[in-house]
DNA sequence: ATAAAAATGTGATTTGTGTCACAGAATATA
DNA sequence: TATATTCTGTGACACAAATCACATTTTTAT
């Protein structure tokens, strides 16, 4: 990873809903508190177990958040720009209680937590704005949870595709970030079965694979399969 | 339902942290846009796809957070009191994202979700204590999903087993408020199999069941096979 | 008290998908 | 350029758990 100096959070281009209601004062505050980092593929931001120093804010690139379960590590979700991570942990024991590492190039900002605790104090609408990130991403998990348990691995590698397809890259083709295996954590699956069903799917014109770059060609029925389950 | 007037807010015993960083005019300012009902085992608090129009404070009893999946209603958690319900709908489009039903006569108040967005805002350290329920539920439900979908029924059952007891009832032995279905619900699986497990439970001696009643006998090897799976 | 409805227990059968095992392709490292 | 890793594809097989089908018990309503 490569740390840079201390940013300017003023003039910040990529501005959360949050920040955007500070007052000049505790954009300073913020600033001061506050240095970048940028990670390549692979690169772990933080890991689950060792103590928290920081919030991680998500400037750019896709991250995904995983934590180790009984028998495997799994994906809980990609994150994708902007965004804050690692305010659950902020509380309580202080302990990651997951990892992030970067599935493409990706810039975040440390922000030191007692800081952000201050902001939130001080500042009911960031507070608000705080609190309106993780009911989102509660509520976007509770769909995830559901639908990784019902559906079977059709519906659920279709939901993949079409989650990347529209709300990370807004293409229809794109270089798939993940591996096979990486894929079957997100999916809950093997990596086998991933090669299956994708096979499948290539072989009933629904997409066509070529190494990482894969092309949705009929994203209607992609939907029907993901509804089916 | 059974609709009581308007409650005393300030008098009341079960606050939540939340509530008690209020100063006296923010908890007037509740009080009188707060009212109190009871509930019948089985009787529906909110229902999923309904307009919201108020958060709910859950004061006593034991709620059911249920939604559709693809296949089957599935319960995505249980909340027991004190604590906030329908904090992640007051947002967005306004509409219940998932259903709540009582399992035992439970007692809430209803809060005006202007009020409690009014009280963010204003009250930082309020604010604060939200956010703060809302990072502990999230990381359990980062924990349970996993749990669900990593372990198989004997694993999943014995977590739910140890969860009422350890968690919800503080007992060994305790009237299991869930239906054999809706234990199914609650750990991902089919009636048939809950009643399978259990009875094998039984002839482990790891419990022992009489009717409603369950008993857990060696809560050290059903720890033993949450852990294993 | 009696009927109707809901909840529960148990067997037989089917099936989705995980596991194992090996070969080829792609990528990283020396 | 060679060599070691890491990825990826594909088959054969096993097995956990869903489904179906029916009997029995418990609860609720009349």
């Amino acid at each position: 990873m490569d740390f840079s100096e201390k940013s300017n959070c003023s003039t910040c281009r990529i501005k959360s809903c949050a920040v955007e209601v500070l007052d000049q004062h505790e954009l300073e505050i913020l600033q001061t508190n506050c240095s970048g980092a940028s990670y390549k593929r692979g690169e772990r931001i933080f890991q689950q177990g060792t103590l928290i120093s920081n919030i991680v804010y998500v400037k750019s690139g896709l991250i995904k958040i995983h934590k180790k379960g009984p028998s495997k590590d799994q994906i809980l979700k990609l994150v994708n720009p902007p965004r804050f991570i690692g305010i659950p942990t902020i509380l309580g024991d202080r302990v990651n209680q997951y990892s992030a590492t970067a599935v493409v190039p990706t810039e975040v900002c440390f922000i030191v937590t007692q800081i952000f605790k201050t902001l939130i104090s001080r500042n009911g609408k960031f507070g608000h704005e705080i609190i309106n990130g993780l009911c989102q991403d509660e509520l976007q998990f509770f769909d995830r949870s559901i639908n990784q348990m019902q559906k079977q691995i059709h519906g659920r590698l279709a939901d993949a595709l079409l989650y990347f397809s529209n709300d990370i890259f807004c293409a229809d083709a794109f270089i798939m970030p993940l591996t096979r295996a990486e894929l079957g954590d997100f999916v809950h699956t093997t990596r086998e079965s991933v090669t299956r069903t994708l096979t499948h799917f290539k072989n009933d014109g629904l997409i066509t694979v070529e190494g990482k770059k894969i092309t949705l060609q009929d994203k209607f029925r992609l939907q029907k399969i993901s509804q089916i389950g």
